[in-house]
DNA sequence: CCTTGCATGACACTCAGTGTCAACTGCGGC
DNA sequence: GCCGCAGTTGACACTGAGTGTCATGCAAGG
């Protein structure tokens, strides 16, 4: 790999691959956003970017993927923040905390942006499928991160639950807030769904 | 399982269109689990149950479906053993029931083939997703006949958490049941699945 | 007997995704 | 400077999924 150098910051040739990466990330959704994603073919989006088909897929392993990996990023960012809690604070805090925070930095600071890519998602079977897989894998990220905060190795099932919920809150807070245009507060929201749930099953 | 319940009214094209369907799922799923998803085209598949590559795409819209219609017919089952539980009974109560009901019925009484099933779908990213895809808006028919249930014309974001929750206990039984064989009582461990997801938010 | 409707197979086509190879790019060592 | 090295790229070819179209065959019904 790579033995070299390794400066504090990136290598040059890591940062031009992340601006190729970025370039071609944000060139596609926004010719994704006019044409419709069935109707826009790979070709199509490598030379938005000006790169050709097969550097595409050397930066994406699908169409797909242009669209969920910014769902994934948030996905990290989420498991990420989840073991900056407090260790003292109970999981379901921790979740609803994580999920707020990652919440108002993604998609309350790109109100717009994030409306059509959630709005898209939604739409279009492949991409609805991606989406859910990948909330799925994640799943098992967190419940891994609730398990590590509590000084487990393995997650117990009660975890598990309790990442599906966070998840589930997660993602009808942000398909809601997605349907009244992000003109809501994303922390209210948040918050609602997180106190609907914990009384789904007291029904 | 797929003895069906054929009411006398069926057309004779009708049964027979059935038959084809049949033998194609059957004879697809004994490939594909000597042979692996992405090891078996469709071409293969076709070739196993004596008819054209054409044909199959006239009886199932993609690879994945073949496997993923076994999986839509629980849910089928589900919606409507929901709707078949007493009014009167809590969201909460009749849904695992009705998990309940649906997992005895065709997990329990298929163990080696269900086992064979969700293993392969677990593993197989493509299946993976689309099976995901489908137990998302499974949920939102859950929530729907919840609604039915209670008069109302739309689910209250409360029933669309009921239903998250359900069909997440669901998953974590059935993917727990799936590993250890299918060698334990299906129903005790959905019992058990609902009883942990009621207290999870309770951490 | 004929016709109407349906299932099928054959064929052609688009497009996603992958493997391979040759050319080009810095980038450090000699 | 020159050389080699490692990584990026584009060109090309190939597999395989999925779709549109058309002609054929076949059963039912008049």
């Amino acid at each position: 790999m790579r033995r070299r150098t390794e400066p504090p910051g990136l290598t040059l040739a890591e940062r031009k691959r992340q601006l190729v990466r970025d370039e071609l990330g944000d060139a596609a959704l926004r010719l994704l956003a006019r044409q419709g994603f069935e109707e826009t073919t790979v070709d199509q989006l490598a030379a938005a970017a000006g790169v050709s088909r097969r550097t595409f897929f050397r930066y994406f392993a699908s169409k797909e993927d242009v669209v969920i990996s910014f769902v994934s990023v948030v996905g990290e960012e989420l498991v990420a923040e989840l073991e900056a809690r407090p260790a003292a604070e109970p999981p379901a805090v921790a979740i609803r905390e994580a999920v707020k925070a990652v919440t108002v930095e993604h998609f309350a600071e790109n109100r717009e942006k994030s409306v059509a890519l959630i709005r898209h998602t939604l739409r279009i079977p492949a991409l609805r499928a991606r989406f859910a897989e990948r909330r799925d894998l994640l799943r098992d990220d967190v419940a891994a991160a609730l398990a590590r905060r509590c000084d487990l190795a393995e997650p117990t099932p009660r975890l598990h639950f309790a990442a599906g919920l966070g998840l589930l809150a997660f993602d009808v807070a942000i398909q809601h807030w997605a349907e009244v245009d992000g003109h809501a507060d994303a922390a209210v929201i948040i918050d609602e769904a997180f106190a609907e749930a914990g009384k789904a099953f007291a029904l």
